[in-house]
This record gives C-alpha cells, sequence and structure tokens, in this order.
RNA sequence: CUGGGUAUAGCGCAGCUUGGUAGCGCGCUUGAAUGGGGUUCAAGAGGUCGCAGGUUCAAAUCCUGUUACCCAGACCA
C-alpha cells in the first residue's frame, strides 16, 4: 500500500504515540466491539466485542470443567445485613455499592445491594449446604454481572456494570485452599498466555493491594503498550474469614466440628481491554485467532465474475467446521475497503478468492500480525489455515513478551526509578522491605504500585529501594490501570 | 470527589462573538458503471440545535439552572 494511502485510512484512529487513550477509545468504537450507554460508566458490548468474552468463557470454562468446578448462578440482590458481616469486606466495598430501596412505590424495610462481588450470598448459602467433611470441597463457578459505583470509568478496564466470572469454593483443610487458590491462578496464567497470547507476570500482592477480607491475593499482571500494568486476574485465599463470618462449618471425620477454608477467584471483560492494548496498532485491532470472533474471513474478488462466488461458498463450506469464518459477499464495497475494515478490527486470516487465484488452483492469504500477504495451494487448505493460526498465536505472544522485557527494567536506586516512571513506563524489578510506608510513599511520589511479588524471589539487591533498609521481598512496580 | 472540555442529522464537525428561512463532510436510500488495497457518476431521504426556565416581535445563538458524556487526577477489577 502507498503511504498515502495508509495515512488516509489511519487518520479514522488516532496514532497510540500521540494520545494512547484516545487511541483506545477509537479503536473500541470504530471497530464496533462497544457504544456508550445511557446510564453514566455502562456500556453496550456489542456483537463483535461480546464474541471476545464469548471465546475468552469457551477457553475459561473448559478449564474449570477439567479442574472439577461446576457452574451456578446466584441472585444480583442481596440483603443490607450480609454486606456487614466482614468489616474488611464491608469497609473494601461498601463506597462503590449501588443500593436498592424501593420496590414499586414502597420503601424495603431493609435495603438491598447490588453484587459488587457475591461472596456474602454465597457464603450465606455453603453454610446451610455444608454439614459434614463429605460435602467438601465446594467447588463451584459463576458467570454472572457486577455492579460498583465507580467514579471514573473506561469501557472494558472499568465499567459500573461489568461481566466476570467468580469461583467460590471451600475447603477441609488450609493446605487444599491453597492448592485450590494456585491452582486457579495457573488456569488464569494458561488462558491469558496460551489462549489470549498475553504474557503474565504471577506473584502475590502487598496486603495494602490485596482483596478486601483475603489473607492472600494472587495476581496475574500484564503490560499494556502505553507502559501501565493491567491487573488480568486474581486468586484469593480467605482463610475462615468468611467461614466464620457465615457461620460454614462441617463435621470432621474426628467428630469435631470445624470452620471450612475458602477461596475465591476471578476474571472480568476487563481482559478485553487486555487484548486490545497489549496486540492492538495503529490500524486497529489484532485479535489473537483462539479467541478471535472471527478467525478467517473469506474475501471474493471480482464476485460478479462467473465461478468466482460459488468457489467463495466452496471454500466455505470447506472451512466452516473447523474455523470461525466469515464471507464478505457485500456487493456495495471494493475489495480494498473490505480489506481495510478486516484488518481494522484485527480478524487474523483474510482469504481472498479471485479469478486469477480460481485459475492457479490458489488463495490469497493475508496474515494480521505481521501484515503479510502471500499465495497458498487449495489442496490442504485447513491444515495451511490451522498451522497459520498457530503461527499468529506465537508471534503475536512473543512479540507481547519481547515488549514487555523491553518496557521492563531492574533498579534499587531510589532516584533512577523515579526517572524510569516518568521516562521509561512500565514495570520495575526492585527490592521492598515490606513495610506499609515505604508502598505508600511510593505511590505518592510516583502514582506507581506494587503489582505483585514474584514466586521467582531470586535478590536484585540487599536494600530497600525506598527506605535503604532491609529488603525482604523482590516486587514488581508500575503504574496500573 | 477535584480540575478542564463538550453537547446541532447515524458519525465527525461548522454556525454562536454581532439574535432574523438549519449548513458541510462521511455514512444512508435508489439507479448505473466499477471491482487483486478505503472506486465513480447521477438523483434522493434525514435535525422540535441535551433538557428546563427566562429575555425578545424573533433564540442553535443572549441569561439562569440542570443533566449527561469525554479527558486528566485521587479511589478501585
Amino acid at each position: 500500500m502507498s503511504k498515502k494511502k495508509q495515512q488516509e485510512f489511519v487518520k479514522e484512529i488516532t496514532p497510540m504515540e500521540e494520545d494512547f487513550s484516545q487511541w483506545y477509545t477509537d479503536v473500541i468504537l470504530k471497530t464496533d466491539l462497544v457504544d456508550y450507554a445511557p446510564v453514566k460508566g455502562c456500556m453496550v458490548i456489542k456483537p463483535y466485542g461480546y464474541g471476545i468474552w464469548e471465546g475468552i468463557q469457551r477457553v475459561m470454562d473448559r478449564r474449570f470443567k477439567e479442574t472439577g468446578h461446576k457452574n451456578a448462578y446466584f441472585p444480583l440482590l442481596i440483603p443490607e445485613s450480609y454486606l456487614k458481616k466482614e468489616a474488611d469486606h464491608f469497609e473494601g466495598f461498601a463506597p462503590e455499592v449501588l443500593w436498592v430501596t424501593h420496590g414499586g412505590n414502597e420503601k424495603l424495610a431493609e435495603r438491598l445491594f447490588i453484587r459488587p462481588t457475591s461472596e456474602t450470598i454465597i457464603c450465606s448459602m455453603y453454610s446451610k449446604w455444608v454439614q459434614s467433611y463429605r460435602d467438601l470441597p465446594v467447588l463451584i463457578n459463576q458467570w454472572c454481572n457486577v455492579v460498583r459505583w465507580e467514579k471514573t470509568t473506561r469501557p472494558f478496564l472499568r465499567t459500573a456494570e461489568f461481566l466476570w466470572q467468580e469461583g467460590h469454593t471451600v475447603h477441609a483443610t488450609p493446605e487444599e485452599a491453597q492448592e485450590e487458590t494456585m491452582q486457579m491462578l495457573e488456569v488464569y496464567r494458561q488462558v491469558a498466555e496460551d489462549e489470549l497470547a498475553m504474557p503474565v507476570l504471577l506473584g502475590q500482592k502487598s496486603d495494602k493491594e490485596k482483596f478486601a477480607g483475603a489473607d492472600r491475593t494472587y495476581t496475574m499482571e500484564a503490560m499494556m503498550h502505553d507502559g501501565k500494568a493491567l491487573q488480568a486476574g486474581t486468586s484469593h485465599n480467605l482463610g475462615q474469614h468468611f467461614s466464620k463470618m457465615f457461620d460454614i462449618k462441617y463435621l470432621d471425620k474426628d467428630g469435631e466440628l470445624k470452620f471450612g477454608w475458602s477461596t475465591s477467584w476471578g476474571t472480568s471483560t476487563r481482559l478485553i481491554g487486555g487484548i486490545i492494548m497489549t496486540h492492538g496498532d495503529n490500524r486497529g485491532l489484532v485479535m489473537p485467532p483462539r479467541v478471535a470472533p472471527t478467525q478467517v474471513v473469506i474475501v471474493p474478488i471480482a464476485s460478479h465474475k462467473e465461478g468466482v462466488l460459488d468457489k467463495a461458498y466452496e471454500i466455505k463450506k470447506q472451512l466452516q467446521n473447523d474455523f470461525r469464518l466469515e464471507l464478505d459477499n457485500r456487493e456495495n464495497y471494493s475489495p480494498g475497503w473490505k480489506f481495510n475494515e478486516w484488518e481494522m478490527k484485527g480478524v487474523p486470516v483474510r482469504l481472498e478468492i479471485g479469478p486469477k487465484d480460481i485459475e492457479q488452483n490458489q488463495v490469497t492469504l493475508f496474515r494480521r500480525d505481521k501484515l503479510e500477504k502471500f499465495t497458498a495451494s487449495m489442496d490442504n487448505l485447513n491444515e495451511t489455515i490451522a498451522n497459520l493460526l498457530d503461527d499468529i498465536h506465537m508471534t503475536m505472544f512473543n512479540n507481547a513478551l519481547k515488549n514487555r522485557e523491553e518496557k521492563t527494567s531492574i533498579t534499587t536506586d531510589y532516584e533512577e526509578f523515579k526517572t524510569l516512571m516518568v521516562e521509561k513506563p512500565g514495570f520495575v524489578k526492585t527490592m521492598w522491605c515490606g513495610s506499609r510506608a515505604c508502598e505508600d510513599k511510593m505511590k505518592e511520589d510516583t502514582n506507581a504500585t506494587i503489582r505483585c511479588m514474584p514466586f521467582d524471589q531470586t535478590p536484585v539487591g540487599d536494600k530497600c529501594m525506598m527506605c535503604g533498609g532491609e529488603a525482604k521481598h523482590v516486587v514488581y512496580v508500575a503504574k496500573a490501570y
């Protein structure tokens, strides 16, 4: 494509180097992922955006089932008294809870709140269901919406209402609960890296950053194109806080009545924001093939000529059982227009079929990640495309990993750190003494936060970067969404 | 919650300073040609100017209030 043409095309999307926020907004609106809704902070997820969510659900739910979990559904509305049972939890969520006060014209005897998360209602039900050690473990997940009345919202990254999954389990021992917490973090890692091609750092949250009411919170953190980190999923070991508050007790083998040990873990439509900001470029979206709503788009060329459309349909029939695909037979758009549109929408593979291809028993393929065009034989087409999609996944993952590595610095010098946060935003791997004071100071000075204490604790120094005291933890620090 | 900005056709905008018939581009509809990287021509449709008051013979335009959204912070997935 000529430079001029490319510039004309790209003018619809603000270049990310110029204004990353605007780039993000342009992309999500112009690719038909979402539309703004009439209520503040709420978004409509349009079919193409929802298709991504369905893809995520598909690959994640499969792993939930494989690890022994079942889906259920709990109510949207929860009585006010439930929220108050766990003090830390209440303190954490109360400021952003949305209240229901009236039924019709009548004021409710007890206010209800719309779930910002479901620990309270689910644990209260578990206390009825759990009687014996034979009832454990309870391994339940739910796919649902939650509402958090946030001050500032951005489509996918932070909306007042969002879709997510929340797993809630109860176990007989702390060891089992810990094992479950780590297992689900690993499931999340697999989804992020093996399905979304989005590399993540795994680790534990500091006390300051952990979930309200958890003993320990583990997280996966991804790096976006603008150098900001995205918390992409969390897994919490809730200890006995909730089982004690909600009275989840079981009679053990030894005849003693004991409190259960619980976990919860969640990922949300925020992952879609992560996909956009991990892989997207100045031409728009780049969809990871394994969750792409459309993996292959067939664009017939000169479709009015005899045999072209027939061949396109024939290819569609041949491929449609193996791939999510679309045949773009719209009459009123030129091929060039269609190319640009599907590239903007990030469809991994475009298949062009025209008179010249038919003559030579070939198709023309285009891969979105590398913007490369080439021809392939009509024979073994399914296999060719399957391999191509795998290669695209790998290439995307490696690019994202390379990007993260380029955006990761190591330092234990606080002045250098402050400069880095301004001049080279990204992760900084450093040492921390473990005190809240140092954590707060860093946030105040730079707006960066400790994203996690990675599992690999090989030291990169022996003194805390902030106070110079004895270092206790290796940490990754970054500004975050 | 703090600071800044915006609201006029589906989308992007002009018009407002200085009140007087509602404009442009894209998109949309119809027809024809075109078709391997955002095609071309012709003819059309479409808006109580965010909402509520006020001033005026007359308000998109001036005044008051209000709501929503966007951006940047602080807070959170």
